[in-house]
DNA sequence: ACCTGAACACCGTTCAAGT
DNA sequence: ACCTGAACACCGTTCAAGT
């Protein structure tokens, strides 16, 4: 399947072209990136690029697992909760340190292996935790969605700046028509980012995942009517 | 702040622009969208779009506002997570007819009256429902956020090609390395879209939403020793 | 006042030619 | 066999000129 690739001449490979090419998107921004400046960089003609990659995307695929094969999992340990808690916060801070990432892949499954790391260990620590197959691949999915989600469509930073934003945008809304609005824009403000937003949504979603597995077993051990058998207490067990 | 607009000699106005701008972004996709060929079929030179908006990031504002405006909100009744499943399905299929939007969004806050409709209908339904304004900003965030990101990272609809993508990209992970993906690699390629994941996810974080709700409540009114009060059961009243 | 062609500084990629 | 300049068909936007 894979066109054969040559080019050897500059003793380059395709992983230190993705390398130059991630650092490029880092520092100058994903609109930065093209064939043209990349072989710039390289300090080769532009068309030799095509020796290595086949086209543009090609090369943006190699970019992302660049990425993703240099963020290394965190050691994971307690309960199946603080395990994804600390799974995908692990994602979440690598990824943010390449926001751009997030525009590349869009409408395109991640499907390589230096990216499914995360996937295996998320999909088995909720199989541990007691769903299916079928529930875990969807569960890790949802919170797979919001890492790409937060980082794709927050702002890189809570600063005075997006919050001004935000008020000025709430003056413009009359308050009859947005009473809700008018009355909560500074607290709209603060959902835009930061690490509170990020941490209230991974527990939303925990939560809801956990309150699943308790329904389900309880459908499975003692039918609706054991339902509310007294979960000991909330906090975690450590 | 806003420039001033003039150019009326076609009678042409920023509103008829978005409109056939998102037209042209819905038949032929985003990359379709440029500034020459939006004027090639308006029938105007191309510089003449520049009388009406400042430049593309402009135009391309527009047209996020021309689709939300577009999307009526739907009828909202029952309880407070009927109305915002109703609410956040609406929102779904809406965005899903202009997936491109999606891509127009990333990184860019979302603060056009027309799309804050639906913000000010979800905010003011979680404010019923018991939470604080802090607490229902954050979690219509989440909502919205899982909106986004279901629409732009997942396929438009779960072809056997999609699967079939899935499938091979399982082969080529070694079962020592990954031996919960190459066992479930079926129910990955499930989880890449469709109406069932998107349920599923939504379902997960309402839930999450209500087991907050309650505990929050539960502090409040009876202190952490009556924690376990029973929730009279989990189906919810009509 | 309103509109627009020419021009500038870019793109991704094909193709034919260089070594 | 490997590399690459020229060329093609595009971009967004500035600027000076048209009516």
């Amino acid at each position: 399947l894979a066109k054969p690739i040559r080019a050897r001449h500059h003793g380059l490979s395709r992983h230190e072209i993705a390398d130059v090419a991630l650092e490029l998107v880092d520092t100058e921004g994903l609109e930065a990136l093209s064939m043209r400046r990349l072989a710039g960089r390289l300090e080769i003609g532009a068309m030799t690029v095509y020796g290595y990659f086949r086209d543009k995307d090609d090369l943006l695929d190699a970019v992302v697992d660049a990425a993703a094969a240099k963020n290394p999992l965190p050691r994971l340990q307690g309960t199946w909760k603080e395990r994804l808690r600390a799974l995908i916060r692990g994602a979440k801070s690598g990824l943010a340190q390449h926001p751009s990432l997030v525009e590349l892949r869009l409408r395109r499954p991640l499907l390589s292996p230096g990216a499914l790391r995360i996937t295996e260990a998320g999909v088995s620590t909720l199989i541990e935790a007691g769903f299916d197959k079928t529930e875990a691949s969807r569960a890790f999915r949802v919170l797979f969605l919001y890492v790409f989600g937060f980082v794709g469509f927050s702002a890189k930073e809570l600063t005075d700046e997006v919050r001004r934003q935000v008020m000025a945008a709430g003056m413009l809304l009359s308050p009859d028509q947005y009473p809700t609005l008018t009355d909560a824009t500074a607290e709209q403000a603060e959902t835009l980012g930061g690490e509170e937003q990020f941490e209230f949504g991974l527990g939303v979603i925990l939560d809801g995942l956990e309150a699943r597995l308790k329904s389900q077993s309880a459908r499975r051990h003692g039918g609706p009517g054991s339902h509310g058998v007294a979960p000991p207490r909330d906090t975690e067990p450590q």
